[in-house]
DNA sequence: CTGAAAGCGCTTACAG
DNA sequence: CTGAAAGCGCTTACAG
């Protein structure tokens, strides 16, 4: 039941039990360690971990702020984070900013009371938020987001370049006029990226459509694209949601993609690869991304930075490629990541 | 910092500051009462959850095992849980058992020494598994599964039911070979759903199709069926994901949907409104069986028992209903929660 | 209505 | 290499 049953089972200490466990901070003779082992496993003894957190002041859990768990990169991530917290041992402590009732800063505060040993945040922060954050003493890393975050540590994709290799391949095809929907919040490095390959290959800017992430804000654009009366050639969405949003608008209104409009998108989510046409994106490494948000908790002694990958472009169906051409998935850019 | 600096700063010892703060199990006098709060807020006090796990025993947390949070279903699904947890002021402790690393049993242990005080399983659990969770002594519920669970609370839809409702309308299209896509895993009720409701209209079995869950299981079973050589006339998916993987074969292969093979699924996720053509679904509330769930968690003196709610036909176009058709979203049957 | 004190199950200096 | 003991920050009988 506790340790001192073990102890007693073993014939030592409370203390000496402690030591085998955490493997410190004193040395145990080969043969007591033993003993205790073999009491823990005939008692099936498992420490309590809330008195562990109270002793040691912090909890073997790291907490997870996430937007909204459901859209599917998120959902993915969290998958990945999930692993990787799993693999150090870890215990991920999860809730969705997505709620009206609570504050996002009263839910920090929440999981801080938690004793967590670390903060990952998969979602934007107001200044206000951060310095909620910073208050609070835990190492805190924020995964997934558009560039650097002031004082916490960052992991995320290098947007604008990976938006600018996508549309880049959108221009290989030949369009001219190349739209853009991504979001309003802050600014979206993936809009740079679009304007520069677009100002690279000396084309003109396309429309700019800001809308929320998500399959409607996809829709809706496609709705306000359509109502604007010439169709851009191709569009390049902000993510997976909007470019699925914007196929299904699409689909409906009997506009063929890629043959009336080409489409490309950004995240890499499973379900890019099973809509019809699969979509061409350009994939965020969220394994990747997740064991770095996970190893920089671990050390908090590690300076501050911002680790930013390189995404890989999966050239499929809505860009034009031919369903059943070459290379069909991973041919594209495939850097290894910028670190530090 | 500790509440013996509330209790210090207002004046009182620290049992009085547990008692406002807990409301209980002492009355306090309204002035004493009111300065506490008062020294809370200007101290900024938060209680330290490990301490009060410890304490009692019991931590302010339920556990969740999720198979795989990415499944759009259990995504939606933990969303609604989070939420629900939340409004009754619990955090979530999330972990995926689709792991290989750790035995699944092995989490639940994990979870079970961080003191949860309930747990939730949205997954389908061995028998000795489902033993481990018995010898905890905690309240624990199985959500969004087949039937009834033996020994736990169990919170999921009448599978049988909807799949009959849904197999229900693809015959009153006039279809008469109506395949089944769905799991092999356990007895699946929906595949019981759907041969009652073929042979209440007196019409053969069509094919059936044991397949994982997912897209590419979904993928697979299309290609399957197409070598099959003649075609069904319509498939009945076990899940929205079956449901899209079928779709993105068969617009690979030319086959349209629902010209020539007619769909229908099942669980009402998100994307099912956004892929083409619309799928027609029979939903599950999800936000009823996380509240329900979580319910039962909080009252474990509630004699076991399963709970089914009603599935929701919503037609929309696969199923070969006209997509600017009425009554698209909903029309179907809203029967209310056999509960008991 | 309020308080002093024991106890929850760990960890970890401190002695030996 | 091992152990007795204090302490982590709460809760809650038990007295008053």
């Amino acid at each position: 039941m506790t340790r001192a049953d073990v102890a007693r089972y073993a014939g030592v200490s409370t203390a000496v039990v402690s030591y085998v466990l955490n493997d410190g901070p004193k040395a145990v003779a080969p043969l007591t360690r033993e003993r205790v082992l073999d009491a823990v496993r005939v008692l099936g003894y498992r420490p309590n971990a809330a008195a562990r957190a109270l002793s040691k002041g912090t909890a073997d859990m790291f907490g997870l702020v996430v937007h909204d768990n459901r859209n599917p990169f998120f959902a993915e991530l969290c998958h990945a984070l999930d692993q990787a917290t799993a693999d150090v041992g870890r215990s991920l402590l999860i809730v969705n900013s997505d709620r009206s009732q609570v504050s996002t800063a009263e839910q920090i505060r929440d999981l801080a009371s938690r004793q967590i040993g670390g903060l990952i945040i998969a979602d934007v922060l107001t200044a206000s938020e951060q310095s909620v954050v910073e208050s609070l003493g835990i190492p805190a890393v924020v995964i997934g987001q558009f560039g650097e975050t002031d004082g916490l540590y960052s992991v995320g994709v290098d947007f604008a370049r990976g938006a600018y290799e996508v549309c880049a391949h959108l221009i290989e095809h030949g369009y001219r006029d190349i739209a853009f929907a991504g979001s309003a919040a802050r600014y979206d490095e993936r809009e740079r990226g679009w304007r520069e390959a677009l100002t690279a290959a000396r084309l003109p800017l396309g429309t700019l459509v800001h809308t929320p992430f998500g399959y409607q804000g996809g829709y809706d654009t496609a709705m306000k694209l359509m109502r604007q009366g010439a169709l851009p050639r191709a569009v390049l969405a902000a993510s997976d949601q909007i470019g699925i949003g914007l196929l299904a608008a699409f689909h409906e209104h009997r506009i063929r993609v890629p043959q009336d409009v080409a489409l490309a998108s950004f995240d890499g989510t499973m379900i890019a690869d099973f809509v019809s046409p699969r979509l061409t994106t350009a994939a965020q490494p969220m394994e990747r991304m997740a064991r770095a948000a996970v190893e920089l908790l671990l050390n908090p002694d590690t300076p501050r930075q911002h680790r930013a990958y390189s995404t890989q472009l999966r050239i499929r169906e809505s860009c034009g490629c031919d369903s059943e051409g070459s290379g069909s998935e991973g041919s594209g850019s495939e850097g290894s990541g910028s670190e530090g």
